[in-house]
DNA sequence: TGTAGCATGTAAGCCGTTACATGATTGA
DNA sequence: TCAATCATGTAACGGCTTACATGCTACA
């Protein structure tokens, strides 16, 4: 009666973010995902986060609760219940994880290097090695903060995971910048 | 006056595959499509492949001509003109490549480890082992056959990249294997 | 003769974004 | 007092998918 069509990933995403944060908001869960689910997922608009906190309690996977905060103002918060934590699991072990897509616009755009300068091509690279870089502080700055945590330990496993494959880009583009060179002197 | 807001991304991909095709069906384009974009941006449907060839034929960028195929059969071939050539390479000059997004929905389970069994875990890493395997070998072919030649020298260097990024998956998909093994032995 | 591949679309609808709107609290 | 942050939504809409519909051609 309720449960006709299968939740969308990203809301078992969220409900599986609330397995680590107790009670939440829907500001501070759209935090825990910049947090994480940024780097291998998605960055949720806070309106979707907001969007999949009532689907999710319409569906009776949250509870949510009025509570206030400092000042004597007033915020929702959500807490995963029984309910929602069975339907994860299942969720987990009935459903297979479908293999990663990937929008790699700098690989697009390498694609079509033969419209372009060779040095467009290159500093394209350069740029993409330097969002890299940011990219890998904020991940290790997170990594940081959660690495002694045990209850973190598969989180940390995934920021691990994330800051290798940061590494092999890197490495990539610049074993493909020294061949464009290369290639762009011998011409 | 009809050039109001930018064409979505995948146009300018499927435009960026005429560059290297002459003149195409639509069917032959998602063929195309699946060989190269599949691997790093979408593999997009059939019927997406129609809309955004008729999207590009209004907005002046492709040609479109009534062929005849084998047998007396019609179908519709398109080719990039000069319009689109320019318009092509003006965006590519004009906007900056965006950085990369993924959906891994692997890495997103992963996170989720505390909550199932660890032979769960380790289960679906191999079988995101044998995926791997598979696609790299697609890709691996499809690199095979276009290698030797100059013109799909971009193609190329893509593809060796997408390699080096199944291969890294790999060994780290092993090794978080190596780390969950252990850790269920210790406990 | 029937199935796989070639070929082209339309319709419905979900996911997710941007833009917009509103207002309280905290600290410089 | 002003800006940043906290906090919560609604509306419009674009991109893309799945499902559906149609029919030809080649070949086993």
């Amino acid at each position: 009666m309720s449960q006709e069509r299968p939740l969308p990933t990203t809301a078992y995403a969220l409900l599986g973010l609330l397995t680590f944060g107790q009670e939440l908001t829907g500001y501070e869960l759209k935090q825990w995902a910049d947090a994480t689910l940024r780097f291998y997922w998605v960055s949720p608009a806070m309106s979707q986060v907001y969007t999949e906190l009532d689907r999710l309690r319409r569906h009776g996977l949250v509870d949510a609760r009025e509570s206030e905060g400092p000042g004597s103002r007033v915020t929702t918060r959500y807490r995963i219940n029984d309910h929602g934590s069975q339907e994860l699991r299942r969720w987990l072990a009935e459903s297979d994880a479908d293999f990663p897509v990937l929008k790699h616009p700098v690989a697009l755009r390498l694609l079509l290097g033969h419209l372009v300068d060779p040095a467009a091509v290159l500093a394209m690279l350069e740029q993409y090695d330097g969002q890299l870089a940011e990219r890998r502080a904020d991940l290790q700055k997170i990594l940081d903060g959660i690495e002694e945590d045990d209850a973190f330990r598969f989180p940390a496993r995934v920021a691990r995971w994330g800051l290798r494959y940061y590494d092999a880009e890197a490495a990539i583009s610049r074993d493909l910048r020294e061949e464009i060179e290369r290639e762009r002197r011998r011409r």
